[in-house]
RNA sequence: GCAGCCGUAGCUCAGUUGGAUAGAGCGCCUGACUGUGGAUCAGGAGGCCGGUGGUUCAAGUCCACCCGGCUGUACCA
């Protein structure tokens, strides 16, 4: 017979007990900023119908890839939800009657089918807030303020981070001004020109077939306006060079996989550098310099105009540039986004390398290698997105909102409190050492229980020091102690094992070890509560 | 998807040019210590050497395929 093997889906983890603290209490703190701006709990199931997720590969039955799809008992496709935001515009379009604008957050686990990597996974957390049905840009700058605020609220300081702001429209603008895309104003939506490209390949590729390992990009496409968006969103990772190499003849990255260019000309490749390198500190001074590049173009310069609203609104509330910026290189993707978008990244300075010369593992090398979990990207990001609901009612509603991604601002709030002790969801342990006084042991941890505080009675085998090690393992602060003699005196002892802890450092004989009992002490019995409560608010307990 | 690297104990890894019962450190368990964590010491458990097929007198070691993992890249609503 064939045992089953215990093991985890590629992708999927397991979370314990020190992680879920840690999270619980983030996601507190940042529940209580969304509280504060007026933004109320909702929450829909993990599976949607994937027409609702907007899924269906074009001309095909099937889903496309990316989501964890099912048929139903029905011949149905399902799906998990690869996001938040769409059974929120299904939610939007279904109950007819909620009051708009309608703002909501959401705190649950998202599903992607993707190959996992570095701190990636395919079961994640995202915690979001939008507001639906207004196109006031005070939303907008306000989701800015939000995440400054929560990032803040969890213990990144201010200089930590840096939240960066760009338009969709001002993005737009460019594109247009390099002839590949054309604005239609009345309707708000662009036209996609798509620029023909000439036959393209990789100079020393003798494949035949051009499409594989191209990411849909094919040497005889017309170049898309998704195409060059795409491409802006790898500034970060290929750098300026590499931008203009894709745009333009193509490029091969260091594993040695070519991709091809988009074959653009000087001019556009010019006007596209231009905009990517404009930023200065002022956000004003940015806007008159995206101006000069946008020209004419009228999305653009729409766009400009609300970059300026949102400036002045940050600044009315000091959201200045100590925290938040104008970023021209900020794409966000290729989602949904219509107008202005924005994104939070940790600085990695701060949070990163000087954080790490202690307890890290080394290479061969001997350098210090970046642990596993290391933060990388946003750990915020949002934008407008007005055209989402029209899906489900042919009716335009403006919608903005952002996203926290819960794991990767756990991972880097695991490094700013590294090197704190460990603590446990379990304030005591009452140890048990008369088997036939467990009654009394209950009742010890019944009054602390009835006193608010987390009590376990020791439940396994061996003796006292058995016990010890297990409330040292497990991370519990305090252990009370009974047997015969404290009965007999109606006392309890009361150990510290924290404070036991730091004074074991300066211990070496084990007879001293013992002879002093270090951190413990006898009071009476009717004292119990009162004096591990003491004990316990001598504890931070953050 | 594509490319490169890697699979030996719970973890991190040794393992000679193919050669006998498969090794270490850490962790875990039991004890020394009368009813006390840490330290120290002694002992113990734990391996289809990722899988299958081949080469060979002989395979953890060589070859092929498969599976799994890591890294880069692509996609990422």
């Amino acid at each position: 017979m064939k045992r089953p093997i215990p093991k985890l889906y590629r992708g999927f983890r397991d979370i314990f007990a020190e992680d879920l603290m840690m999270r619980r209490e983030m996601i507190e703190a940042i529940r209580a900023v969304y509280e504060r701006y007026g933004f109320s709990p909702l929450e829909t199931p993990a599976i949607e119908y994937v027409d609702i997720l907007g899924k269906f590969l074009p001309e095909s039955e099937t889903p496309e890839g990316g989501i964890f799809a099912f048929l139903n008992e029905n011949d149905e496709w399902i799906a998990l939800r690869y996001d938040l935001t769409a059974p929120l515009s299904r939610v939007v379009a279904q109950y007819k009657d909620l009051q708009r604008p309608f703002r909501r957050y959401q705190f649950g686990p998202v599903w992607r089918l993707e190959k996992p990597g570095v701190g990636r996974y395919r079961e994640f957390y995202q915690f979001d807030f939008d507001t639906v049905g207004t196109g006031s840009l005070i939303a907008d700058a306000e989701a800015c303020c939000i995440g400054c605020d929560a990032l803040e609220a969890v213990g990144i300081s201010r200089g930590q981070y840096i939240m960066k702001v760009n338009s969709r429209k001002v993005l737009n603008g460019v594109l247009e001004k390099i002839g590949l895309i054309e604005w239609d104003a009345r309707k708000q939506i662009i036209i996609d020109k798509k620029l023909p490209r000439c036959q393209t390949t990789a100079p020393d590729s003798n494949a035949s077939d051009n499409t594989v390992n191209c990411g849909g990009l094919t040497a005889d496409k017309p170049v898309s306006y998704f195409d060059v968006l795409r491409t802006i969103d790898k500034l970060d990772r290929v750098g300026m060079v590499g931008v203009r190499e894709l745009l333009t003849k193509g490029r091969k990255d260091p594993s040695g996989d070519y991709m091809p260019g988009l074959n653009l000309d000087a001019d556009a490749v010019n006007t596209i550098e231009n905009y990517l390198t404009c930023r200065v500190e002022s956000r004003s001074q940015t806007c008159d310099l995206l101006a000069e590049i946008v020209g004419d173009s009228q999305v653009g310069v729409e766009g400009i105009a609300e970059l300026r609203e949102i400036d002045e609104f940050l600044r009315a509330l000091g959201y200045d540039e100590d925290r938040v910026i104008f970023d021209p290189t900020v794409a966000r993707g290729l989602a949904y986004y219509t107008g202005p978008v924005f994104e939070a990244t940790l600085i990695q300075q701060s949070i990163g390398r000087t954080l790490l010369s202690d307890n890290q593992s080394t290479n061969q090398t001997g350098v210090s290698d970046l642990p596993s979990d290391y933060p990388t990207g946003s750990v915020f990001g949002g934008g407008r997105y007005d055209n989402l609901v029209e899906r489900f009612t042919g009716q335009k509603v403006p919608a903005t909102g952002g996203s926290i991604g819960v794991d990767r601002l756990l991972s880097a709030l695991k490094y700013l409190r590294r090197g704190k002790d460990r603590n446990s969801i379990v304030q005591v342990l009452v140890t048990v050492m008369d088997k036939r006084r467990l009654t009394e042991y209950q009742l010890i941890a019944q009054e602390l229980r009835t006193a608010g505080i987390n009590t376990e009675i020791y439940l396994g085998g061996g003796g006292i020091g058995r016990q010890l090690k297990y409330a040292d393992k497990c991370g519990i602060p305090l252990v009370v102690i009974a047997g015969e003699d404290e009965f007999v005196r109606n006392e309890v002892e009361i150990k510290d094992l924290q404070l036991g802890m730091k004074l074991a450092e300066e211990v070496e004989e084990r007879n001293e070890w013992l002879k002093d009992r270090p951190a413990q002490f006898a009071i009476s019995r009717d004292k119990l509560v009162e004096s591990v409560s003491e004990t316990l608010a001598g504890y931070s307990l953050v």
